[in-house]
DNA sequence: TATGCACCCTGTAGCAACTACAGGGTCAAG
DNA sequence: CTTGACCCTGTAGTTGCTACAGGGTGCATA
């Protein structure tokens, strides 16, 4: 009673996923390999549609790989207690935070770089000395050369 | 009167890049590639330390190596108008700010999920039904196989 | 002088997570 | 029966390094 199914570009529009990517899903073992037709056309049931799914959505969040593999395994042990999810969860949330700090000191020193800009030439400017090795420790490099 | 030159360890340890990376950064054709020893061991000087130095700073503020291509092409032309600076970190800054908005989206669904947590078995696992695709529109899966 | 040992050399392969071919095969429409 | 859209496998490219393997160099010490 297989009731629809998908070619791989079919699979790759209802995921919003790429052709390649779903292959490439496959070989590292993320979506089961699916029955073939007989021209050996990969063909995906509605099974393989909901973990693709599921596995896009976690990867949009920003789940790793690894970390979405472990999330379908636990996801399908259903009887268990649903602490490692949580605990999946938590680490990313934490690098997550992490990086919008990261993200946000960058952007404080882009800001105050942009804001500095004089508009003359890039021997006044302000961002290229900003990167510059300690600018005030020697003179101009090939100032005269 | 080459003051003080420096093996590749010690530019590594003075700028706090790997050795790989430095080479790296030559075979790219980043970092000029330096003069040698008789023994073949390369010898850099402070020309060499500014440039990486400059180089390490701007990977650090997350320029791309294409756009510290261009920062360095453009900190050697110091007679030029400094638009073309302003525009690599404008841009730059408007690619953080993007990534600092999809961090905070998802912060926001990570929190969401970790408080809704109630800690039962994973079958109740509000995480795991985020993830799931369109949890309304089906039974569970293999929910009795 | 021999022998460690730390350092250096080249070249290549690996990481994440795809993406993009090349060089074919399949299938339905006209 | 040909055209065109799709599919197949396999491999190489992307970004920015990092990690070897298998050697050479240079200096101190026994």
């Amino acid at each position: 009673m297989a009731r629809k199914n998908l070619a791989i570009g079919d699979l790759a529009k209802a995921t919003s996923t790429k052709v390649e990517t779903i292959r490439y899903y496959e070989r590292i073992s993320l979506l089961p390999a699916p029955e073939r037709t007989a021209g050996n056309y990969r063909s995906y049931s509605a099974v393989h549609l909901g973990r693709l799914s599921f596995i896009r959505r976690a990867r949009d969040l920003g789940f790793s790989i690894d970390q979405v593999r472990d999330l379908l395994g636990l996801s399908d042990q259903r009887d268990r207690p649903c602490e490692a999810v949580d605990a999946i969860a938590r680490e990313h949330l934490t690098e997550v935070k992490r990086k919008i700090r990261d993200l946000q000191a960058l952007r404080r020193e882009l800001d105050s770089f942009l804001s500095q800009c004089s508009r003359g030439t890039v021997a006044e400017c302000q961002i290229i000395e900003a990167l510059s090795p300690s600018a005030t420790l020697r003179g101009h490099p090939h100032s005269r050369d």
